[in-house]
DNA sequence: GTTGAAAAGTGCTGCGA
DNA sequence: TCGCAGCACTTTTCAAC
């Protein structure tokens, strides 16, 4: 079943390379190579292993939600009937194309999503037609986002 | 050249190369040009436009979290003593290297954040010495999740 | 594992329609 | 405004260390 542990194959090299196209996927693996002194092709050999370790999950582009239309950041706090409607209600979730993030977890809520919304009425349609017509979601507290102060990838270095 | 409304410059054709490349950034100009039936060139000056207007951030490598050691992620409501010391608690989370996500925000939490540690001490430490050590945090919520079900961006079709 | 350079593929630029 | 074609750059490969 499982291969190897994950994370002992890694270097400082490796980790450098990561930390760098963490921040920017665009950086040439030729640039990268001059500031750690070692060859282009050593970045390729790298990269090409952490991704088949399944280190590396691929790369997005960044857009600035409000610039395309998307106003309303909000978390919802989900709170289940029952724990075992978990798995029905996640696939429920995927389908709510508004929902980009969400977590099982422990607390007061069962789950916990990041919804992103253009406007208040799509955040009222999307949380009274889409969520709480799901199945096994009892209620469910909202927590509107008014800023985005912080957002960044874990620091490796 | 001066600004203009942000957003209402987006036709389909943008709205679709946002899309790919917002799902994998590595797909080269001239995939997404037959894709979208029209030529290499035309994708290069959209993608132009798009980053000059900002709605382009840039691009990250996505990486596993666990697979490089990290495998706590919480949430933290974050109570203030005051609204006013908003500004430099922010400032002081800053420097937490942990914290990868943080909002200003209405309900029962002054400051929601999202964290991301290595395991329950390194979680323990973060919580006891880094942020409830910052001037003007009352006390602080953790919710733990257990595992995150759904990730990814907004849709824009 | 790493190197350096050649081969293949991609992005960029200018001209023409 | 779009498409095509040539040039520059990047990634990929590979023999040699």
């Amino acid at each position: 079943m499982e291969k190897k542990s994950q994370y002992l194959e890694l270097d400082n090299l490796d980790t450098q390379i990561l930390s760098i196209l963490m921040n920017d996927a665009s950086v040439p693996y030729t640039e990268i190579a001059k500031k750690l002194v070692v060859s282009g092709g050593t970045i390729h050999v790298r990269m090409k292993k952490m991704e088949e370790l399944g280190i590396i999950r691929g790369s997005n582009l960044i857009i600035n939600p409000q610039s395309v239309g998307f106003d309303i950041c909000a978390f919802l706090g989900i709170y289940l009937e029952k724990g075992s409607q978990y798995k029905t209600a996640v696939e429920q979730l995927k389908q709510v194309k508004e929902v980009v993030e969400l977590h099982y977890c422990t607390g007061q809520y069962s789950m916990f999503a990041k919804i992103i919304c253009r406007d208040t009425n799509h955040l009222r349609h999307v949380l009274n037609e889409d969520i709480q017509a799901i199945k096994g979601i009892a209620r469910t507290e909202t927590i509107i986002s008014l800023e985005e102060s912080i957002k960044r990838q874990i620091s490796l270095i």
